[in-house]
DNA sequence: CAGTGGTCTAGACCACGAA
DNA sequence: TCGTGGTCTAGACCACTGT
């Protein structure tokens, strides 16, 4: 037998299905709609609670419960060329930002450089619009390369500096991709604009070239609930060569 | 200012950090937490349930509160050798049926094969010392090859499917991944005894061989709060010519 | 059966956002 | 200032688990 609060759960989830509670819609006020219900506070809450989990519902403190819009699905892809060709159709908003900064021990191990080795720090922090899309932060060791700021056209994951250190003659030769979904810390929820803790795809980028340096790294964090991430793998050669 | 549940949850919190609260160990009841803490059993019970999204409190229905195990890490590598090596030392029992069926339409689509061929599917359930670790379907139009029944060691990937591909003589060009976070779907929660809905990390995987056929598919879930995922992608030989 | 967590009430009061 | 959601109380009763 279903329980009261997800009985009004299952309510309002088929109102908003059927368009009957519009997109960005507020909903009405939690004492109106206990008593339209014949439910306590509490309870009515409990139900807002489950809908919210489920993405449907945004519930904004001092404003309101609102029907949550269709949020644009973020979409990473390890290879950059098919990462591009989508970009270019999605118009985001991304804006980079820069500093020099000395390696703290996290980065150190990442980088494979001695802590308090200087790096280059770009944040990415990318819109579509007006909606938080994705929050990236690139390293690239000084004693790699400067890339300088973006002059080109950026992209969300920072893939506009690796071709830039290809232009500067380093040789990539793989890159190797961590990824865990994991909860948001204070300053990710503030700048993807999602409720604190909520989960993000968090995904952790280290590049090496052909001489085995770490030539580049980067922390992405998505969010979880409207995110997925391609990655391609090809065949080396000698696993072709073995093969025939 | 911290609200009274979140210091709760915080002492709580650092009692089971400093072993005070043994990993395993029953929390006294909802009762009695309460009228130590001085507050109501809503209250009380709003700060267990922060430690259960944290994954650090497990609640049994009937049963009591409990300080959740340690469980162990599931690490999903895209390259089948690391895998290997991880994957002996981990001693991971695997559980592998496999059976003959008409494909489905998003079986059809994933696998380029037209609606109702007839496929291989493979269902690998991995566990680790009693712990589910994940679930895995894996995929092989019947047209490209007949497996048979896993007789080496099986991978939780179903790796050694593809490996089986490769001593058939097919050569493997590329697999795509596509990760998404996603709420689990009621088989996927009582296979990897996860709690309804709890997130997964869902990991769909296409294998291509050299001349463009699909091969190999494989749909994997993975419990999301204690999964990582590594790819790792080496350079295209003309993206390495371009570069010299 | 006893003991546990799960649901629910009918209020009170606090904190936030916008006008 | 007013209307909103957020926290909290002190109980009652139901549902599940193990003996």
């Amino acid at each position: 037998m279903a329980t009261r609060y997800e009985r009004i759960a299952d309510d309002l989830r088929s109102l908003i299905a059927s368009g009957t509670l519009a997109l960005g819609e507020q909903l009405p006020s939690e004492p109106e709609l206990a008593s339209r219900y014949q439910v306590s506070k509490p309870t009515l809450r409990n139900a807002l609670d489950v809908l919210q989990r489920e993405g449907l519902v945004e519930k904004l403190h001092g404003r309101g419960n609102f029907v949550r819009r269709l949020l644009p699905q973020v979409t990473y892809d390890s290879d950059r060329r098919a990462a591009e060709a989508r970009t270019t159709a999605a118009a985001l908003q991304i804006r980079v930002s820069s500093s020099k900064l000395k390696a703290p021990d996290e980065l150190s191990a990442l980088l494979r450089v001695p802590p308090g080795a200087w790096l280059t720090e770009y944040i990415y922090l990318t819109h579509q619009e007006e909606c938080p899309y994705s929050l990236a932060r690139v390293y690239v060791p000084y004693d790699v390369a400067d890339p300088g700021m973006p002059t080109t056209t950026p992209s969300p994951w920072g893939d506009d500096i690796r071709e830039r250190l290809i232009i500067a003659g380093i040789q990539l030769a793989s890159t190797v991709h961590r990824v865990t979904p994991r909860p948001s810390t204070p300053e990710e929820a503030e700048a993807l604009r999602i409720t604190a803790r909520a989960a993000v795809l968090a995904i952790e980028r280290v590049t090496t070239d052909v001489t085995g340096r770490v030539v580049e790294a980067a922390l992405l964090a998505l969010p979880c609930d409207r995110t997925e991430a391609i990655f391609t793998t090809y065949a080396t050669i000698d696993e072709l060569q073995v093969a025939q």
